[in-house]
DNA sequence: CGGCCCATTGAGCCAGTTCAAAAAGGGTGG
DNA sequence: CCACCCTTTTTGAACTGGCTCAATGGGCCG
């Protein structure tokens, strides 16, 4: 869980006692291919999960067969920690690459953040990241163009990458095909193919197979107007009140 | 907080004791006038709140002025529960009629779950919720054409109000200009015009003055292949996890 | 009664869609 | 190493849902 954990220790001030805990969870670990589908819809999940390697989805289908991708996952993303609560997981979760997955119980899980206020700390400022990803792709589909929706989840995913501990020139790089870009974006695949094509012949990217790369960082800010402020990077405060609660509580 | 108390009595198992601990938690009650900004974005904030009556927005703003609306707020919502971490507003929160709110201090409001395991269990489920509804936003910006969009938006939030404790009457009602439909369906004022409109003429709705009134029920759930999986309003089941997990902490 | 804000309606336009077909990979088996 | 097949991508052409611009109409408040 290398990324997870350099995610934490960049945007937490965990201890060594902190990510001790975390370490000792059981867990355990289980390999995908590309495609498969990692958790149903409707399905009842007990189990937090942590993404180490490769690239997921998480898609909701409607009865007709339109699928729109909710949220992209890449390696130290966490997800179904709502499972905590034994709830149906109403939307699927499919790898998009080769991935591997780290499952934690969520008794585990829950167990830990009760023990921990600074885990507990840490995982609640996860949740709001995720949350606010969910509230940009909102914006992203009601109040953007196809040129700015395209740049703008490329951008946020370079940054996702590289929050994960991942080099820059890996977190240029999106293993996604035109299809995937189309069910995420609400654009259909033949228009995501002309953006992108038009985004290479201005240099802003480079497709090799199919990966896209990023090769204009600056030009595709430029485009997306994107802004960084939502991805809470600069991860938690000090934070008064959680300390203060360690004290009493 | 009547509206918040219905709706964990209905959707959690919450004890007496339980609601006595959140009803001891100190508050501030603040009034609102419509079209007032409850919580600026870039704002620092540490209460978390609980709508009492009347309707907010949280809504993003571009630079060049395109806003969308993320999330609306009914009565027995709570938000910036996030708050709990001294995070930045990304976003702002503003009325849309007159509103009263509860305002918890961050402090007290971690304290309080941190001490009862039924409230953390409860909050986190209100958590998920939340979650669930900005995902099927998402859905409905990216899968779907204006008339469904309109048409499932309506339902939603008749069903978020009668989980408020709402009677039907009252549910089906939606206080919303054309522009604040506009701003969260991604739509423009005219188009949205032109399908409530259309609606009116076909008799899923009443307009009166500027109140949505939902006239039938089963035909806007025909357009917008409603589905009210996500709501989860079933509510948490009876936990197991979360039981084993008070007794041994 | 007049002003203001919101909603409606019409006309023309355009971003993105659909349909269809051709091209380009890339993997597999011989 | 080649031939073949399957999937993905690209490209063209026609279409359309929703947009913009602009003007008119209504309801409410002072």
């Amino acid at each position: 869980m290398d990324a997870l954990l350099n995610r934490l220790s960049l945007q937490t001030d965990l201890q060594e006692s902190d990510f001790a805990d975390l370490k000792r969870l059981p867990y355990q670990l289980l390999a995908f291919q590309a495609g498969e589908e990692v958790v149903s819809a409707g399905q009842l999940v007990s189990r937090a999960f942590v993404v180490e390697t490769g690239w997921g989805v998480r898609t909701r289908t409607l009865s007709d067969g339109r699928r729109q991708i909710v949220n992209f996952m890449v390696p130290g993303d966490c997800f179904d920690l709502q499972a905590v609560l034994a709830a149906r997981s109403d939307h699927a979760v499919s790898s998009l690459t080769p991935m591997r997955l780290r499952a934690v119980p969520a008794m585990s899980f829950v167990g830990a953040v009760r023990q921990n206020a600074a885990l507990a700390a840490a995982f609640w400022w996860i949740g709001l990241q995720e949350e606010s990803i969910l509230r940009e792709h909102i914006v992203r589909l009601g109040k953007r163009g196809a040129r700015e929706r395209l740049a703008h989840l490329l951008l946020e995913l370079r940054r996702r990458q590289l929050i994960g501990g991942l080099d820059e020139a890996t977190a240029r790089q999106a293993p996604l095909t035109r299809e995937v870009l189309a069910d995420a974006l609400g654009l259909s695949v033949v228009h995501v193919s002309r953006v992108v094509t038009q985004f290479v012949k201005s240099g802003l990217l480079i497709v090799r197979h199919r990966l896209l790369q990023i090769d204009n960082v600056d030009a595709l800010a430029a485009i997306a107007q994107f802004n960084t402020a939502y991805l809470h990077q600069d991860g938690v405060q000090p934070l008064p009140q959680v300390e203060a609660l360690q004290e009493s509580g």
